[in-house]
DNA sequence: GATATTTAAGACTTAACAGGCTTTAATTAT
DNA sequence: ATAATTAAAGCCTGTTAAGTCTTAAATATC
């Protein structure tokens, strides 16, 4: 709906790692298992964060990927950008129109202008840190009988 | 963003066949023309329509396909569904966790919750007669120099 | 009834996304 | 040095959305 698969796998992986906040690095075995995301995808979707700086990969013995700046420094609107591109220059009509404007709106124009602001802004308010202990707590929550 | 190329093709002939508001069926190929949609597509995107009971068509000459009841009568939301199926039995999590429900919810539940029940509203309020009309003011604006 | 016109239907193509498999390169431990 | 481990990179496969092409069926006009 927001964003691809891919997108999703990735901020699944990113708040895990802000989950464990480990110093050491974390093996995207380990990140696709908890997840349930497949490995090989995840691994491919991993490199597209290194090279967006978002993760630091360390390969060999001991490797893994760790987030390459604190959690409450990254937000998900970085994170979907970084996966499924920027997004479009302009905002295309929600209904398709070729021209769609504030002065010549299309019939849903105002209406999806404030939904759409909203999502946006959902994306761009939510940082890694927050997520992650929002996370602990629906873990908390579910381990209760 | 909000549904398929398809349903929104969907749409635009839809408010076509309202705007122009005749008794008379109106050809695929008139209004594929209109809105700059593949004539063929747009043929087998009717078909499901008039499947669906939103669409009558008359075959041959003087064929054409027109709405199946008054255009107040017709949402967008039944659009939609025709075009793109039902929606899904339960709400996916916006983050792809497997169970997230209010009472266990993941860290952007409560945020996308709202948001995507404004989604729902503005599909369900919205009807083609309401569409048609405006779209008329919107070339009446855009013929203003 | 023959013909032209229009939708119906199905096979086909193309591109993008999701995912799998295999080899290569980097790094650590022995 | 060598072996083991881990991410990087490339190529291959399956699925779905989007779009094209061809033929069949229905219907109005002549």
């Amino acid at each position: 709906m927001l964003y691809s698969k891919s997108a999703e796998y990735a901020i699944q992986a990113m708040i895990y790692l802000a989950e464990t906040n480990s110093p050491e690095p974390v093996m995207i075995s380990q990140i696709a298992k908890a997840y349930n995301i497949p490995q090989q995808f995840l691994a491919k979707i991993a490199q597209t964060l290194v090279k967006h700086r978002l993760l630091v990969a360390i390969r060999g013995r001991n490797g893994g990927v760790k987030l390459a700046r604190p959690a409450n420094e990254i937000y998900l609107n970085q994170i979907v950008y970084a996966v499924d591109g920027p997004p479009p220059e302009q905002e295309q009509c929600v209904i398709g129109l070729d021209y769609c404007s504030d002065t010549a709106p299309c019939p849903l124009h105002h209406r999806w202008k404030i939904i759409r602001e909203d999502i946006r802004e959902m994306l761009v308010a939510e940082d890694l840190a927050d997520l992650a202990l929002r996370v602990l707590e629906k873990r908390k929550i579910m381990n209760e009988p």
